[in-house]
DNA sequence: ACTACATAATTGACATGTCAATCAGCGCCG
DNA sequence: CGGCGCTGATTGACATGTCAATTATGTAGT
């Protein structure tokens, strides 16, 4: 199990089947993962993954209300999702819309009520959920492994970004898991 | 650091903040580093990591044909998301339809040549980019870490989906990794 | 053969994402 | 002041996903 490679990594081109297996493993556990986060916060709160993302930033925010492309920058998101995603929570009268004073190009994204209280309902079962599927799974060792893991992979990421200035590069992520 | 919770685990309810860190760090870095790979694939070859799992599933396939519901299963997609999946693939003549001899209600999905070519061309530097941003990214025990990590998760994921039956399981994983 | 139910696959409606315009207001510079 | 280029935000077109019908066909039981 130790020496699965008899050829020495730097000649390698490709991954060996073990390494597959683990990559695969490691990255649809992952999403498994996410997926009944997702679905547990849809079922218990009416709230999508999404939806939890923006309204904890508005929550956490000044006065419950945020520029929108402050918000963006927040929960690293794309100008145009949030755009699309505020049109879709505020027919749900989760979050309104306000002109900005300073600035008449601007939008300011305000808390309702409504979606202040859809938050608070929301927000305790899903860190509970976050401590029996992820912390509470793991050992403690484990739990530093898993930081030290993301840690590693995040610095080859972002050094591989770097040196191809990737678009993508850490597109998707940072957005919903709060 | 490794004592940062006075109260016992038992007795706590929520994640500590630094509990917290190390899920979104997690969490985060699987999901940028899905994002890097499907965007490689897709400037380098023009496919989906969608496209890629099935192609992947026909061209391991006997004849490069595989039954509709074979093919879900074996990547572990719902039946309407495959169904329109194909389509759009249909169009860019990646697969072809057709009818089962034995069940006329069944379809076969066939790989075309376009759909090999393609697969070709994109499976090389799909897995190299596999070794670079995982594999050569940890040290061996990391990568140990990584699969006991996932068998870990993974079985207190399947533990709580068999207790509550939930419907997302493990809905979105398994798909797009090979 | 006829009804009733299960199975294979597709469809439609809608949620969510990405990318490339577009539109409007802000500011600087001559 | 007036033009011109940023910037903030939205929009439209389209790819991708989910869920709940719907369609058509197989199969079992009487």
């Amino acid at each position: 199990m130790t020496h699965d490679t008899p050829r020495p990594r730097r000649a390698r081109q490709l991954p060996t089947t073990e390494e597959l297996r683990i990559w695969r493993d490691f990255i649809e556990t992952a999403d498994t993962l996410r997926s009944e986060l997702t679905a547990r916060l849809q079922s218990e709160s009416s709230l999508s993954s999404g939806d939890y993302a923006v309204l904890l930033a508005l929550n956490e925010a000044e006065g419950h209300r945020m520029r929108s492309s402050e918000l963006a920058a927040h929960i690293d998101w794309e100008r145009s999702r949030l755009s699309h995603h505020l049109g879709r929570m505020e027919r749900r009268d989760l979050i309104r819309r306000e002109e900005c004073a300073a600035d008449s190009r601007g939008a300011e994204i305000v808390l309702t009520p409504t979606g202040l209280q859809s938050f608070r309902q929301a927000t305790v079962p899903h860190l509970r959920a976050v401590r029996e599927l992820f912390v509470d799974a793991l050992t403690h060792e484990q739990l530093i492994a898993a930081g030290d893991l993301a840690a590693t992979l995040r610095a080859r990421l972002s050094a591989a970004g770097r040196q191809r200035g990737s678009a993508a590069q850490a597109k998707a992520a940072r957005s919903d898991t709060g």
